[in-house]
RNA sequence: GCCGGGGUAGCUCAGUGGCAGAGCAGCUGAUUCGUAAUCAGCAGGUCGUGAGUUCAACCCUCAUCCCCGGCUCCA
């Protein structure tokens, strides 16, 4: 028998086997379910058809391509379900997501949540049935009279869309599917899955063509692991900004004021405070200027900017004020540069940088706000830097290192970095946009950051660098940007004399940290699950008394505390210590000080805390507390 | 803006074409207590807003505002 040797690689292990059928059989072992030959995916079965020489890649659910191909086949089988419960149902797409997939259908009538029962019970029947996938390849051509016969308008749309002669048609227990493939070997291979929710969503993302009802689901390999992504999903509920923004009180929105507009409520307003004097001192610190620039300005303003021109679609009508029309400012940009216009700039002036918590007003619809996070007002951490060609790319370097400080001080330290490229809308010359794109480049390479390029996705007037942090629940959010702007400086004419006494134009980089401060406030209260460190937490020490004789020496320690600059408050509520312990924990305050005869006896000189987690420290002298307390806030812990 | 689901006490939520409900929070009283919920009482509402149908509307119809899940968009 002739001796064929078949190398495997499966989540980084090496086999070598000696048939086509030993290797599928490995594979399946390993928890594989599809394999990559010449780096691209394909069926198990594939592998008897397999070039003798390659490596192959095994496909489990740990890599990328896995976890599609696993989910796009958990898509195609709630198609099948829906396609035995409804057979009037039309079919879209259903492709493999972040987290799980979804379907979009064409039905009479929307999915109830009943119907999601019923629709995720008939799938672990298909399941049960274990039918395998089976694929075909026909003529585009023999495609698109299938499809046409079977009245899947959407299908053949798909089908003209394509450039291949031959497609693939995939068949599992009677329901066959247009799709590029690979699947998983049949309908049994998935072991758990889950429908979510239901939601309309437009046929190609177009808002013009018609809506469709999209099912969201997930699936994994082991019940254990969907049980864990469902607790995500609920702790990520639990700590909806939204939600804490209302149990801690923090901010509100409210209807009589207007959709999208912030109220910061005490508790929410001393953290800002706390945000921006940190961001002000470290601004002074890295030699940024300072400015305040109004709410409003002359329209012209922004037809200069280019702004009217390319983004009025997300700005205010302007409002005409003694027959000048004046907008709300979207934009902090015009105002910095007229700042910097105010006078003559030398060469030697440059950098210039002018930064500004500026508040901006953009429209944005109804349908897309969200909390703190989707707003339609809101204060940008903005600041624009004037600088020769020649110092670009060590701003950019200061900049990145300014950034990383500043969100890492927030408790962010993982990040994805972005390279945004020229757009179809753009404005500036080839070269220019180019010469920028190498500075943000060559920056980020000198760091050693690591980046991806994002094709297309710069701002109409130069490219920029974004950074997305990651936040305690891995949950990737997009704040700082850093943008070149070639446009503005010569829009606005703005220049500054070099050393020939002559003009020069400078290039102006726009960037922001947080983004908006809003948002960034919303994000840290999920990232932080409501429970803030030290030196944000609105109230940072509750002093607590056992009984109403304690109340007077408790406020001498509250007063102490609060005269060292420690938000410290009192709790003299005619309440068990159970009740105002459980209190406290409710509000998320950092640390407890708990007054009782022995702490009275002692006369402060053995003062032990409750930490927020449960633990105490301690005793402590009053101002050994106190020094505990001032140090964590400094350090930002 | 679009599709779907909602809006009832400060919060979370139940409810019915015929008297508006609970828990928590609040207030009052009792209790004075040692590390996550003491007991009792009281008060709390134009049932998002406006119009209509009806003897009667929180409930049905229409309009409108806002919220939620998505789509789309995001300088």
């Amino acid at each position: 028998m002739e001796v064929v040797e078949i190398r495997l690689v499966i989540d980084d292990k090496q086999y070598e086997t000696a048939s086509a059928g030993d290797a599928e059989k490995l594979l399946k072992q390993r928890g594989a379910f599809a394999i990559m030959v010449d780096g691209r995916p394909r069926e198990l079965s594939f592998i008897s058809q397999a070039p003798e020489d390659g490596v192959i890649h095994g496909l489990t659910f740990a890599s990328k391509e896995g976890r599609e191909i696993y989910r796009h086949s958990a898509a195609h089988i709630l198609a099948h379900a829906v396609r035995e419960l409804f057979p009037d149902a039309r079919f879209a797409i259903g492709p493999a997501i972040e987290d799980g997939f979804y379907y979009d259908f064409d039905v009479p009538a929307p999915f109830t949540p009943e119907d999601l029962e019923a629709i995720e019970k008939r799938m672990l029947e298909i399941i049960k049935r274990n039918s395998p996938f089976v694929r075909k390849e026909m003529s585009r051509g023999e495609a698109l009279d299938m499809f046409g016969r079977m009245g899947e308008a959407y299908k053949t749309e798909l089908l003209e869309s394509l450039q291949d002669e031959t497609v693939s048609v995939y068949e599992e227990g009677g329901f066959a599917d247009l799709c590029r493939g690979p699947h998983v070997p049949s309908a049994g291979t998935i072991k758990a899955v889950k429908l979510l929710s239901v939601a309309g969503a437009y046929w190609r993302g177009d808002e013009k063509r018609k809506m469709l009802q999209r099912i969201y689901g997930t699936a994994f390999t082991a019940a254990s692991d969907l049980k864990k992504h469902m607790e995500l999903l609920e702790e990520i509920k639990k700590r909806d900004h939204r939600k804490l923004g209302r149990e801690l009180d923090l901010f509100s929105i409210n209807e009589e004021i207007g959709a999208g507009l912030i109220l910061w409520h005490p508790n929410g307003a001393i953290i800002r405070k706390t945000m921006e004097d940190f961001w002000r001192d470290e601004h002074l610190k890295a030699s940024y200027k300072l400015l305040y620039s109004p709410h409003m300005a002359r329209l012209d303003l922004w037809k200069t900017s280019g702004h009217w021109d390319f983004y009025r679609e997300n700005m205010y009508s302007p409002m005409k004020v003694e027959e000048v029309e004046y907008e709300i400012k979207p934009m902090n940009c015009p105002f910095h540069i007229a700042v910097y216009k105010s006078g003559l700039r030398s060469y030697r002036d440059l950098p210039v940088r002018y930064a500004e918590l500026g508040t901006v007003y953009r429209f944005e619809r109804s349908g897309v706000l969200h909390g703190l996070m989707r707003v339609r007002g809101f204060t940008q951490d903005d600041a624009h830097i004037f600088a020769r060609e020649d110092q670009i790319g060590e701003e950019i370097k200061l900049i990145l290192d300014f950034t990383l400080f500043i969100l890492n001080t927030f408790g962010f330290e993982d990040y994805n970095i972005y390279l945004s490229t020229r757009p179809e809308k753009y404005v500036g010359t080839d070269e220019s946009w180019a010469l920028a794109t190498e500075a943000l480049k060559a920056a980020l390479e000198h760091k050693g950051l690591k980046y991806e390029i994002d094709p297309g996705e710069g701002v109409f007037y130069g490219p920029k660098i974004d950074i997305k942090v990651k936040d305690s629940l891995g949950r990737a959010w997009q704040c700082s940007t850093i943008q070149v702007d070639f446009n503005n400086p010569e829009r606005f004419d703005v220049t500054y004399r070099g050393e020939d006494g002559k003009p020069q134009r400078p290039i102006m980089i726009h960037r922001a940290l947080m983004g908006s401060l809003e948002r960034f406030f919303g994000i840290l209260i999920e990232h932080y699950a409501g429970a803030f460190p030290l030196w944000l937490t609105p109230v940072q020490v509750d002093v607590l008394t056992i009984a109403e004789r304690h109340n007077e020496f408790a406020r001498q320690v509250a007063d102490a505390l609060r005269k060292e600059g420690i938000r410290a408050e009192e709790n003299f509520d005619n309440e068990k210590i159970g009740y105002k312990i459980r209190q406290s924990a409710v509000r998320k305050v950092p640390y407890s000080v708990i007054i009782g005869d022995r702490e009275v006896e002692e006369g402060g000189t053995a003062l032990s805390i409750r930490k927020r987690s449960g633990e105490s420290l301690g005793p402590f002298t009053l101002s050994a507390l106190t020094d505990l307390l001032k140090e964590e806030i400094k350090t930002r812990r």
